[in-house]
RNA sequence: GCACGGGUUGGGGAGCGGUCAAACCCGCCAGGCUUAGGACCUGGUCGCUUAGUGCGUUCGGCGGUUCGAGUCCGCCCCCGUGCACCA
């Protein structure tokens, strides 16, 4: 099929390419892999996508989040990703920016180690043959990377920086390790952290239920910047999705901390809803909560451990559809105003780590305590009335959560809810047992998990001494490439690295096995970049202080609440421990659309739906796949992948290519100047704004305008090249060196937009050309016309124009049909027409908005200028005014909207 | 349940409250050119019209604001995403 197609493919274009003298480029179609290779080797040798050391140019950093490099390599979804980034990487250097723009990877993970279990390869070489295909992955698909910056994860002179940064955090107790509920997915067999459990399954895993386990892990304090995380959203240039799922995660809500007595003890209990507090009929404590035991008596010890075994045994599954269960404890709790005693129930409803893991219920104003306590026959007690009701608790089928006034209250009572909050808070504060407090959704990040592939934890634990850092000089903590991979963490097995001597005492001790979460490897490779080569340190702060922040990161919104907001604690914390003097590390974020597959599905390795670059691009070449991938939708919007419109973007290089293999150079009209210039401007923002999709809109019609002239000049033919370039950078290379160039598009400065050049009459000219043109056409068709002899065009009268500037006037915006019928028949030379005036005031209120832009240009002169373009076609073109004609549609010309008549 | 996106002409996808029947691409139709081809060129592609730059009807549904609404507001329906028993 293929070769047919193309021995068919002759015609027409391959007359003009022989006449030319040159290889038909239609029939050969084009060596896209062999220019590809050749530029790209031309950019490496030339070096131009290094940063300069001691630049005087602005600097700016471009950032793609760096991928994981899984072995099945890249698809088209992440070609996207990338090109985004790269066109604008290349566009920013041209615009005299030192661009860095660097890559690495993700290198540790757990999908390495589970291929080492699988097949039987270590992990460490799975890592690097991945990285190797990647690379030349991404290389083939020209992306300007400067690849001295490369850095990967896994290697000891990075994850070394990891162990410090540990140590760091671990001095100022950033870093610490306790008991908790954590979340243990069995099927990575490893702890993970709140932000990798999704829905209450794994991140990695979706069909598997998390469990939660008490344990003892290692933990950062993300929590004791939760406030200065969320205050800095509104200053992030993010876009608006990802601040709010991070402003919801984060999770700040404001309340009150009000002190029960329990067992002769203090709890402090978190509510938003002190003004319910007289309705307070029991306490719920979380099943999950550590000094659950402590509140449950001997006579209850059964009922609660049979709730607790019955919990686990259905918890994991429909979270959304659970019913409120609960078991007495035994214990009461004295309500600090009524000095009531309440029952405290151990219930499945509460969380454990949110304000202190127990609330007080109030079933007549929640409806999750009302429908616990209807269940096991608690008291409901109504102290809120709605206003202008009355409910009593035995009538009522549910809660009433809204806001009303207050009645079985004390002092309180007949106050309206909203203000008793603030009255009872202050009360409770007055008598030390309660105080007004905010409370965060947010928790601290636990790190530490029980597998191999990951950067070890630099600690040891000493029978005498506990918990021992491992000294900074002793850095880093090598991961040991002998292990047995198989039944829990591998690193057990490797008795040398386990059995190690105390740095303090010298005594015996035991090197902590877990690894880091590999979000903690992600935290500050951006910083890594900078100086990506530094031994002594993990970077120099000279070098951070010119390069961060970020200006521009991109990558996907499903980091929103991983990533970005673990990036953004490394920063702060490592900013208060002196490393950095900047508060935030990504100025502006991209999220880029995700790419679906054929069957409707985001393009993933796992749905078996991918398209690989490299077929792509062996068939279209890699610039048609980029122009095609970018010219889809705004890059931000998820798009389908379809073979079937590749056709036209490669219709589109094929043009533009067969017009530089002849083009034809000579001095450019002022029309085809106006349209580059007017190019270059919508084009550099476009660009700019990530409106890719538009760039390439324009930089077709520029290119049509191009095709369509006799001469272009050569220098403007050079701005075409350079405004494609970022998009497709191989073939304008190629071109640019086909037009007589010896230097690299590459790094040529970005043309400037003469704004002096833009000719606005010129255009409309144009514009009248052609809808003259079609419209003539039509008509001659239309009337069967053999042949054109003669067009008249008829232009409205000049009292119209006049009266229309007067309605436009006069009516600022607004149709005023009294106004506009005033003012016209104040004019004595509009008052003749006044059989006419009516229906054209209806007429020019009807289409205002139109009419006042028609103002700007004078008509007249517009088709004058445009009908010489046509007589050649169409003969002797005369303009005249309506009240030459007697045809009455002629007579009716509008403003703007002339008439014609053809013989 | 809460929060955030989105529903536009055959498909993809644009649309500062007036210049919008709605960019651009694909598909489809007609014509041209032809070593008759899924190449290239030109035009068309909501309906009705037509010597029109004419009329009508449209932008998930229903209301509202406005002289004027895909565009703003309210409610509803559908699709997608995030969080989810957060007290």
């Amino acid at each position: 099929m293929a070769a047919k197609k193309s021995s068919k493919r002759t015609g027409s274009a391959k007359e003009k390419k022989e006449n030319a003298g040159k290889a038909p480029v239609a029939e050969k179609k084009f060596d896209f892999a062999s220019v590809e290779k050749k530029w790209q080797s031309e950019w490496e040798k030339a070096g131009v996508f290094k940063t300069e050391e001691n630049s005087k140019k602005p600097k700016i950093y471009v950032l793609e989040m760096f991928p994981y490099p899984s072995g099945s390599g890249l698809h088209m979804g992440h070609t996207l990703n990338y090109t985004i980034g790269d066109v604008f990487a290349r566009f920013k250097r041209m615009n005299g920016f030192n661009v860095l723009y660097p890559m690495g990877y993700d290198a540790f993970g757990l999908p390495a180690e589970n291929a080492a279990i699988k097949a039987g390869v270590h992990p460490k070489k799975y890592t690097e043959e991945s990285i190797q295909t990647f690379m030349k992955q991404q290389k083939g698909l020209g992306l300007s990377y400067d690849w001295s910056k490369l850095l990967a994860t896994c290697n000891p002179d990075y994850y070394k920086w990891n162990q410090y940064f540990f140590l760091k955090f671990f001095e100022k107790g950033l870093a610490y390790r306790k008991k908790a509920a954590v979340n243990w997915c069995p099927d990575c067999e490893t702890v993970l952290a709140n932000e990798q459990v999704h829905s209450g399954k794994c991140w990695r895993h979706e069909e598997t239920d998390v469990e939660i386990r008490h344990l003892e892990q290692w933990f950062l304090k993300t929590t004791s910047y939760s406030d200065e995380l969320l205050e800095c959203i509104p200053k992030l240039q993010w876009p608006a999705r990802i601040k709010s799922i991070q402003e919801n995660w984060i999770g700040k809500s404001f309340g009150t901390e009000i002190l029960f007595e329990i067992n002769g003890k203090k709890w402090p209990i978190f509510t938003t809803r002190p003004d319910t507090i007289f309705g307070v009929t029991f306490m719920v404590v979380s099943a999950q909560h550590p000094r659950l035991n402590g509140l449950v008596t001997a006579a209850q010890k059964r009922e609660v451990d049979d709730f607790l075994r019955k919990i686990k045994s259905t918890s994991e599954k429909d979270t959304t559809e659970l019913e409120k269960e609960g078991a007495f404890t035994g214990s009461y709790a004295t309500n600090p105003l009524t000095n009531e005693n309440v029952p405290i129930y151990a219930g499945n409803f509460v969380v454990a780590d949110y304000g202190s893991g127990m609330v007080m219920a109030v079933p007549a104003h929640d409806q999750r305590d009302f429908e616990f306590a209807k269940k096991y026959n608690i008291p409901v007690k109504v102290v809120i009335q709605p206003k202008g009701k009355n409910i009593s608790a035995e009538l009522i089928g549910e809660a009433f959560v809204d806001e009303g006034v207050l009645v079985n209250s004390t002092k309180f009572s007949g106050l309206e809810s909203k203000k008793s909050i603030e009255e009872i808070t202050e009360h409770l504060e007055k008598i030390g047992l309660g105080k007004k407090t905010v409370n965060y959704k947010f928790r601290d990040w636990l790190i530490s998990r029980q597998r191999y592939w990951g950067t070890p934890i630099p600690v040891v634990y000493c029978e005498k001494c506990g918990i021992v850092p491992v000294p900074e000089k002793d850095l880093p903590v090598l991961l040991p490439e002998k292990v047995e991979f198989g039944k829990g963490n591998p690193l057990l097995s490797n008795k040398e690295f386990v059995n190690v001597k105390c740095p303090k005492c010298g005594g015996t001790s035991r090197r902590e096995t877990d690894t880091m979460d590999t979000f903690f490897d992600s935290s500050w490779y951006f910083l890594r970049y900078c100086d990506n080569k530094n031994s002594k340190v993990p970077f120099d702060k000279k070098k951070i202080e010119y390069w961060m922040p970020v200006d521009q990161y991109i990558g996907g919104a499903e980091h929103a609440c991983m990533h970005l907001i673990y990036a953004r604690f490394f920063t702060k914390a490592l900013r208060d421990l002196g490393f950095v003097s900047f508060d935030e590390p990504f100025t502006k974020l991209f999220n880029q659309g995700m790419l679906h597959g054929s069957d409707g599905h985001v393009m993933s390795k796992s749905r078996g739906n991918i398209v690989l670059p490299e077929e792509v691009s062996k068939k279209y070449g890699i610039d048609t796949a980029r122009l095609f991938l970018l010219s889809q939708a705004a890059p931000d919007k998820d798009m389908g992948w379809k073979e079937e419109g590749i056709e036209g973007s490669l219709r589109a290089v094929m043009k533009i290519v067969s017009y530089f293999e002849n083009p034809r150079p000579g001095k450019s009209s002022r029309k085809i100047e106006s349209k580059i210039h007017r190019a270059i401007r919508n084009i550099t923002s476009d660009i700019e704004n990530f409106r890719y999709n538009f760039a390439i809109i324009n930089l077709r019609k520029l290119f049509d305008a191009i095709e369509g002239e006799e001469k272009v000049s050569k220098e403007h033919l050079e701005i075409f090249l350079k405004l494609l370039h970022p998009i497709c950078p191989h073939i304008t290379e190629e071109l640019w060196r086909a037009i007589g160039n010896k230097a690299l598009v590459a790094s040529e400065k970005w043309p400037e937009c003469d704004a002096k050049l833009i000719d606005e009459n010129l255009e409309r000219i144009e514009a009248a050309v052609s809808s003259l043109r079609l419209d003539i056409l039509r008509i001659k068709e239309l009337a069967k016309l053999e042949k054109v002899s003669k067009v008249r065009i008829f232009v409205a009268q000049e009292w119209k124009w006049k009266a229309l500037k007067i309605i436009v006037s006069v009516c600022d915006g607004r149709p005023d049909f009294g106004a506009a019928m005033k003012a016209l028949m104040a004019d004595p030379e509009i008052k003749q027409h006044s059989s006419e005036i009516q229906p054209f005031i209806k007429g020019a209120l009807s289409r205002l908005g139109e009419l006042s832009m028609l103002e700007k240009f004078d008509e007249v002169s517009v088709l004058k200028e445009a009908a010489p373009v046509l007589e050649k076609e169409f003969g002797k073109i005369e303009i005249m005014k309506s009240e030459e004609s007697a045809e009455p549609k002629a007579r009716n010309a509008f403003p703007g909207k002339p008439a014609l008549i053809i013989e």
